[in-house]
DNA sequence: TCCAGAAGATGACAAATATCATAGTCAGGG
DNA sequence: CCCTGACTATGATATTTGTCATCTTCTGGA
């Protein structure tokens, strides 16, 4: 399968492994395995030690911490092209969030030791890496922002603004990604019923309209406005 | 003044700097001046280009957001030993946090030449740096799960013990960072008047008492047990 | 030392959100 | 094809949190 080369694969060019050399991406294309992962399976939960890192060929996978009151709380939803697991691989620590596929996946995953060579001696690659973990935590920050100083109502329109931006449409003009009331609850940090709720007055309002889970966004001007506070 | 040199520096062995050689270091010495700040003086303001990173040699800074409502959300407290402004620095990206001293402070400026050169040559700083950075984006991520899942009354009796922890007590036995109880309220990103009439619940049930703007924690297993559910 | 303005405190009330209960709807396996 | 369990939906109600108003208490200069 050439297809399944890492030096071929198209996904490289959106993470940071396209700062590695070529010998350096044979090593890992070598020691990779390949992983497909329905909806509803765990690539790895919280507590777990990881060996490696995951990168998604296809398919999302949502980042959740469970909290003391018993729900998840989604910090992350990790599409192809996106590294899993870096952060814990990095600080040598066990997995702080767990990954949990929400739609079908295809993932490569790349033992640590790949990754903890070419860290120490490809300054660019690690620099690279750095980058990108310099933007989650910027992220991280707007959502902690978001979080205390926005209402549940904002939140759940900016995160439909979000998973279109993000995840783009289907055919039909939804959302092409379809997550469960309860993982958009979980997403925006509220009780499953508040989200249904204000999907249900959004309906109302004309500013999305669904067809069972799915979601469509009708008027995303006015859902921005909301966002921002009229 | 020797003790201006970074070789000689102690706060040095708290941060990423520990990793620079010795010819680095002195680069960074001789490009570096040190900054004398009052409580409430801007290091700098979100979206500002910053020119380098602070090192903090004593005292406390705010990193704060202001959000779409005219209310800042603090989103952490650095201290001695802490390196501020990496994240933009790094990501090139102007500042998306506010840096203000909530005490007086010591800080030393880096510019970033010195930074960037040694990030692109120097693969066991750029990954103390990545590290640091790695555990931030953790603590960033408990911060939202707390943020998202807590009641702002065990958000205010973590903030304390998180004070405690990090800042220590004063002679007294007070929490040696005081802070105003508009500060707490953004710690924890809540009302002012919330805060404060958490503060009142939590001295009338014995958890705390107060002298002032000064914070003494009465019963911290109290407290904790709280901050947990019960 | 005194005064003005800021910060702290508290009550009354309004708004947002969670919780509990219940009913309708959907999707997949026998 | 139908049944069952999970998901969605909505009402009623309780709880939490924010807002506005008012008062008191500090605190740092003139």
């Amino acid at each position: 399968m050439e297809n399944s080369r890492c030096e071929n694969c198209i996904i490289r060019q959106f993470n940071s492994l396209r700062a590695m050399s070529r010998e350096e991406l044979k090593k890992v294309s070598d020691s990779k395995t390949t992983k497909k992962l329905k909806k509803g399976d765990p690539l790895f939960e919280e507590g777990e030690k990881l060996n490696g890192v995951f990168c998604v060929r296809n398919g999302v996978s949502k980042l959740s911490k469970l909290s003391a009151n018993g729900k998840d709380q989604i910090v992350k939803l990790a599409t192809k092209g996106e590294v899993i697991g870096q952060r814990s691989v990095i600080a040598e620590e066990s997995a702080n969030l767990s990954a949990i596929a929400v739609s079908d996946m295809e993932v490569c995953f790349i033992p640590k030791e790949s990754i903890n060579t070419t860290l120490q001696s490809n300054p660019n690659f690690t620099l690279e890496v750095l980058r990108h973990m310099a933007h989650d935590l910027k992220e991280a920050d707007d959502v902690i922002v978001n979080m205390s100083q926005k209402t549940v109502k904002q939140r759940v329109a900016e995160a439909f603004i979000y998973l279109k931006n993000n995840f783009g449409l289907d055919e039909d003009g939804f959302l092409a990604l379809t997550l469960s009331r309860e993982d958009i609850s979980n997403v925006v940090g509220t009780a499953t019923e508040s989200a249904i709720r204000i999907i249900s007055e959004f309906k109302k309002k004309g500013l999305i309209h669904t067809s069972g889970k799915k979601i469509g966004i009708k008027n995303e001007k006015k859902l921005q406005e909301l966002v921002n506070g009229f």
